[in-house]
RNA sequence: CCUCUCGUAGUUCAAUGGAUAGAACGCAAGCUUGCGGAGCUUGUAAUGUAGGUUCGAUUCCUACCGAGAGGACCA
């Protein structure tokens, strides 16, 4: 409220010296001595009009102390031409008032009215559920949460590959053991072993092959009641993790779905593929991009016609102004060629389909094994996380192995989604397990101290309120107040990261501050109380924006 | 060979063309009969190289060096 007047305080200031057009930020400064807010307007405004900045800055200061902004105490001329802007006490008070009590206080209006689909997890049925998988559920789940706090309506879908070469793999393992009931484990070990023969041995391989038609063609009815047993098993199994997770779809796709609908949309569209050695393919190089093959020469869709299908399967189910579709990085320029193709078929596919990608998980040490062998999957991470967590909490009575679990999950989700996505991240297991410092469990403790405080003070009959308030506001208070605009911002860019790192910096200054205030037995503890309620609150609406949970306890 | 992404303290990450480049881990030194010490306080240390654009460049442009990804029947 208090930045969108500043905003039209300082265009109608521009105005009024001529300078209208001056595209100008309003950005919280580096320092907190430099204010709350600072603009660089009177800076642009020079360059263009061809005057000295600092006097330009003056006589914008001017106008904009003549307006008397509602909540503005002070503002000044600083540096080489910023302006800064000072918050009245009135106007913090405020807002940490409704930090503490408005629950839509962080919600901005950004995406209005749209539906916003958001694809993400993408894991294969008869395959584990890799780190890979993790990635794009941590940064797709949070996008979806973000999109809603900008008043978004999101539906969440997960497109998962139950047909294809790994299925075969894994089935034709099970069928040698005549393992026909297998567990999510068996079917693992299943897939290993089926890829390492199908690499190893030619005839494997070509036995692989021919069961891999047999499972598109449904001729063979042991095959099928195993596909269909095995598939089941994979999804339930999946669907555990996404409950971990904290994550609830509301679709579902298939490759077996998309695959034929993707060979029926190439074979309709002779003007937009061509025939090239066998195969159908899509030249790419017009658009400064590459040639991609769409249909095989044996006549099967590959991924690149099934994402054709699945575009035209997501307009069927459901109407959306926008999908989103998060993946890894690698297949950045990939989805460039599908979205050109697509381009070309359907019409109103440019900015209306976006690709967002993740990175790639690396290790520091790369000693970290899983329970057994040396692949790490998500799941083994975070069942090692979660050793750890529980480790620290020994003799602790409080429900470990929830809390243990829920720590887990942070830890990996805040490191996944501490930098901006797209880039590479380094884990290292040793740090991140020792859960300290800039982490997602330090965040968490904050905001369980916070919690744990309002319980004590209330306890005591300490009512939250502004009846005692001291003579100058802090460092807490400052930072509060721009949650609304991290979140906003989150949501424009698509980048959680932007609240990780605020969140980080909240919790410090929480922490710092409860280490030297006081609120019960202390000068203020209504107000103390309700600063404190703000912090919880904030910190708990930030963590559920990553999709980490904010434990009671710890 | 071509295309794309990325090079910031010893390490892992921030920084909307702006003010003294900000945290954490590590290391060094402190703080506990505590409204939860998974905490707090102080110190230490960085923009790959060379140019260019700009009043101002970690940010934009060019070249080089280095890392990663992609480049026709895998996904």
């Amino acid at each position: 409220m208090i930045r969108s007047a500043i905003t039209q305080a300082i265009t109608t200031a521009l105005t009024s010296l001529a300078a209208e057009h001056v595209s100008f930020t309003l950005e919280r400064p580096g320092q907190a001595t430099h204010g709350d807010y600072a603009t660089n307007a009177a800076l642009i405004a020079a360059s263009l009009l061809h005057k000295n900045p600092k006097d330009i800055a003056q006589e914008l200061c001017d106008a904009l102390c003549a307006q008397h902004i509602e909540g503005v105490r002070e503002i000044v001329v600083a540096g080489n031409g910023f302006i800064n802007f000072f918050l009245s006490n009135a106007a913090l008070l405020r807002e940490v008032e409704q930090a503490a009590g408005e629950k839509t206080w962080a919600h901005s209006a950004y995406y209005q009215g749209k539906r916003v689909l958001v694809e993400y997890t993408q894991p294969n049925p008869f395959k584990p559920f890799h780190i890979g998988h993790l990635m794009s559920n941590t940064l797709g789940e949070s996008i979806t949460r973000v999109l809603t706090y900008a008043s978004a309506q999101v539906i969440r879908a997960n497109y998962q590959g139950d047909v294809g070469p790994h299925v075969a793999k894994a089935l034709y393992v099970l069928l040698q053991q005549q393992n026909l009931k297998p567990s999510i484990a068996e079917i693992g070990e299943a897939y290993v072993k089926g890829n390492q023969l199908y690499e190893e041995h030619q005839a494997d391989k070509e036995a692989i092959d021919a069961l891999n038609k047999k499972i598109y063609e449904h001729s063979d009815p042991q095959v099928n009641e195993l596909y269909a047993w095995g598939k089941r098993i994979s999804l339930e199994h999946f669907e555990e993790l996404y409950r971990i997770l904290g994550t609830k779809f509301d679709l579902y796709f298939f490759e077996s779905e998309t695959g034929p609908r993707g060979i029926d949309i190439v074979r309709a569209h002779p003007e937009v593929f061509e025939f090239s050695e066998g195969a159908i393919v899509f030249r790419g190089e017009p658009y400064g991009l590459h040639t991609r093959v769409f249909i095989n020469s044996h006549g099967l869709p590959t991924y690149e016609a099934k994402d054709l299908g699945l575009i035209e399967l997501k307009r069927e189910r459901c109407a959306f102004d926008v999908s989103i579709t998060v993946t890894a990085s690698e297949q950045t320029d990939y989805f460039k060629v599908v979205l050109t193709a697509a381009q070309a078929i359907f019409h109103d596919v440019a900015g209306k389909y976006i690709h967002r990608a993740h990175g790639m998980m690396r290790f520091a040490s790369g000693k970290m094994s899983s329970r057994k062998g040396n692949v790490i999957t998500g799941e083994s991470l975070l069942h090692d996380l979660q050793e750890a967590a529980k480790a620290k909490m020994t003799g602790r009575d409080i429900p470990q192995e929830q809390v243990a679990e829920e720590v887990a999950v942070g830890a990996v989700k805040y490191a996944i989604l501490k930098q901006h996505s797209g880039k590479d991240m380094v884990f290292d297991p040793e740090k991140s397990l020792s859960l300290e410092g800039d982490s997602g469990p330090y965040v968490q403790y904050a905001h369980t101290r916070a919690l744990s405080l309002i319980r004590t003070a209330q306890k005591a009959g300490i009512q939250a309120g502004i009846t005692d308030i001291p003579e100058e506001l802090g460092i807490l208070e400052r930072t509060l107040v721009h949650f609304p605009e991290v979140v906003e911002r989150a949501a424009q860019e698509l980048e959680p990261h932007y609240i990780t790192t605020y969140l980080t910096e909240l919790a410090g200054v929480f922490n710092s501050w409860y280490a030297h205030e006081r609120v019960v037995g202390g000068i203020y503890p209504s107000y103390g109380l309700l600063l404190v309620s703000a912090v919880e609150s904030v910190l708990r609406q930030g963590l559920f924006l990553l999709g980490m949970s904010a434990p009671e306890q710890m």
